[in-house]
RNA sequence: CGGGAUGUAGCGCAGCUUGGUAGCGCACCUCGUUCGGGACGAGGGGGUCGCAGGUUCGAAUCCUGUCAUCCCGACCA
């Protein structure tokens, strides 16, 4: 390909609308172009990398032995609601774009294929015998995020590879979900990106058993935390860990204590002079329920902790069924307009024990009449500690349960794990931190969407049972650009060669020198012949612009047909070292080919580990 | 959804306070010189100043509304 024939459009400044180095590199090199917030589109250099990706995915997806299907992006609602995830999907703070056809029936965007996968598994599987089965696909995928940013990266419109297997049982679940973990650990080798596998939450998506494959990087959305022996990896949402112990109390007598300006953990542990550990702090959530519900939760931790909000979300749709609702809509901590849509007087923020009276809840129909009160284990071993009074300005102290006040019925851990806790499964390790852009997350559904939707087969002993039901995605437009954001210098984008557009770039310093032009036209077609997919720079630039632009758009190798040509050599120059090379013209394309064998081999080499 | 900021040529920006009919750099086009690390000179093209109302003799500039984009946050008492 000619550079000269081809829309390139490089820039020497960043946009102003790019906030980290992927996305100013990839609009300035001209891969990508916004067209509206979380939209972009994907240019020719763009789409040759989504499709290196897309490759390797279907190469190690494939060699599994799932088959690729191609799945409808237009869902009717009716899927959606069997179900039971209309609702959550397109009210409150829903990600999926709905709209209404001609005849006003209710469509969405395909955010996720399960509903349509399983209804077309409850077409086609019939029997025992179709089992294991597992179907993928590439395709663009719809979401209406909260927030769009950083370009590829949260976008609202991106490419994912998804794909969903069935079985008769966990165990053949478990095997797959094993072979997955394996292939998207060599995907992500074989692109040559530096990863971690992680623990994680299930999410909205629900299931038991997932993990998440994240790409390491300082701007990544996530936050991981993990062991030095790296036996130990998880999302923060999801980390268990042991908190440092608890300082034992100072006050051994119970009483009421005038503690003014003291609404916070910092300026109460400063006032009376102890540990945050020997604090009960009790913070006030909000949930909202699909039938309308509003539960008011009090969460009583220690002082020194935060609550894991995942955590939270989790146990309060655990005990959805309570409130005789189906699942939760929304959870917010209640600003002070909030409270005032339920409060009958004014609450002692700042200042709330464990016990606050439910008489501060209005009575109506749509809230429920008692706040639910969970308590964290770390709060739930403390003795003589200080909380609140439920009196603005003062709080108790040396205070302990089943005396001064009545332990919650609920003990759970909603506790967010930090760096500098102890491992659970081994004390010795202290967990560290890291930033990590979330690439792929598999999932052991189970029999959640099946069994909502009936999607059954025949057992071998003829009676029917609900498909269990694994699922695997893999971000492959966000892995394109997580690989820029892993490795570029101040010159520019510096692709693995796996994944790069082209393998080579060859530059003519000056394309009205007929012999340059000649050994460049010829070098492209032999190389490109070979397998060695090359770029000819044969625009009428000054060598600079030309270094600067294929340093730029991050080509792994670059040949210049310049001065060295007098002694029938080429330079052959890397962009990831800037190493530099005089090679005979008749080694050029052995060289290269044996340069990209060993680059890739590489990513490959640990592949085998 | 809440808060902050910004919309002026393809990109980066100035002009707005103090109203007088739009400018700089890059990019683009033509000619000439230059030609292995983002050249130089001369000439040139391109903008309903996000949009809609209002004030005014006159609005990029002042007022109101609206749309869009980016950032921060989703408030841990």
């Amino acid at each position: 390909m000619r550079l000269s024939q081809m829309l390139f459009v490089t820039l020497r400044e960043d946009p102003a609308e790019a906030e980290i180095p992927s996305h100013k590199l990839l609009l300035r090199a001209g891969y990508i172009r916004r067209i509206g917030s979380g939209i972009y589109a994907y240019m020719p250099l763009m789409w040759r990398v989504l499709q290196k990706v897309s490759q390797i995915v279907r190469e190690e997806m494939n060699a599994t032995g799932a088959q690729e299907c191609l799945l409808p992006q237009l869902q009717p609602a009716e899927l959606w609601q069997e179900s039971g995830r209309w609702d959550t999907y397109t009210k409150a703070e829903g990600i999926m774009f709905a709209l209404g056809d001609r005849q006003q029936r209710s469509l969405g965007l395909g955010p996720t294929h399960e509903e349509v996968i399983t209804a077309i598994a409850r077409d086609s599987i019939r029997s025992y015998r179709q089992l294991p089965l597992h179907l993928y696909q590439i395709q663009t995928k719809f979401r209406d995020e909260i927030r769009p940013r950083f370009g590829l990266m949260r976008g609202r419109e991106f490419i994912m590879k998804d794909g969903y297997s069935f079985h008769t049982n966990e165990d053949s679940l478990k095997q797959t979900y094993i072979d997955m973990d394996r292939a998207y650990s060599t995907i992500l080798k074989r692109t040559g990106l530096e990863f971690r596998a992680v623990e994680a939450d299930s999410g909205a998506i629900g299931g038991s058993g997932s993990q998440e494959f994240m790409v390491l990087a300082d701007a990544g959305e996530d936050e991981v935390l993990y062991t030095e022996d790296g036996k130990y990896a998880a999302n923060v949402e999801k980390a268990v860990s042991l908190p440092p112990n608890a300082t034992p109390s100072p006050f051994d007598n119970y009483r009421k204590v005038d503690t003014p300006n003291t609404a916070t953990i910092e300026t109460l542990s400063q006032h009376l002079d102890c540990s945050p550990t020997q604090i009960v702090k009790n913070v006030l959530y909000q949930a909202l329920y699909d039938n309308g519900i509003t539960v008011l939760v009090l969460v009583s931790i220690r002082g020194d902790r935060d609550v894991n909000d995942v955590k939270l979300q989790n146990e309060l749709t655990k005990l959805a069924p309570t409130y005789k609702a189906k699942t939760l809509l929304a959870l917010d901590v209640p600003n002070p307009e909030a409270q005032q849509k339920w409060t009958v007087k004014p609450l002692p923020l700042g200042y709330i024990a464990p016990d606050l009276e439910d008489d501060y809840i209005q009575k109506s129909k749509q809230i429920a009449p008692k706040f639910l009160r969970l308590l964290d284990p770390t709060a739930a071993e403390l003795e003589n500690f200080v909380t609140g009074a439920n009196e603005t300005g003062f709080h108790v102290v040396g205070a302990n349960w089943d005396k001064e006040f009545p332990k919650p019925d609920r003990v759970v851990d909603l506790r967010k794990a930090q760096a500098g806790d102890r491992a659970v499964r081994d004390p010795t390790q202290v967990l560290q931190t890291a930033r990590g852009i979330e690439i792929g997350h598999i999932f052991q559904l189970g029999t959640k969407y099946s069994q909502a939707m009936g999607a059954t087969y025949t057992r071998e002993d003829g009676k029917s049972a609900p498909l269990v039901m694994g699922c695997y995605g893999i971000g492959v437009s966000r892995l394109a650009q997580a690989a820029v954001e892993q490795s570029y210098d101040d010159r520019g984008i510096i692709w693995p060669v796996a994944i790069a557009p082209y393998h080579c770039i060859i530059v003519v310093p000056n394309v009205k020198d007929e012999e340059q032009m000649r050994v460049a036209s010829q070098l492209a077609a032999q190389l490109n012949q070979q397998g060695i997919e090359t770029l000819l720079d044969d625009r009428d630039e000054r060598a600079g612009v030309k270094f600067a632009d294929a340093e730029l758009i991050g080509i792994p190798f670059r040949l210049t047909t310049g001065r060295s040509l007098k002694q029938e050599k080429v330079e052959l120059s890397r962009r990831a070292t800037g190493e530099k090379e005089d090679i005979p013209l008749s080694e050029v394309v052995s060289t290269l080919k044996s340069r990209l064998q060993a680059a890739i081999a590489d990513s490959a080499l640990s592949v085998s580990n």
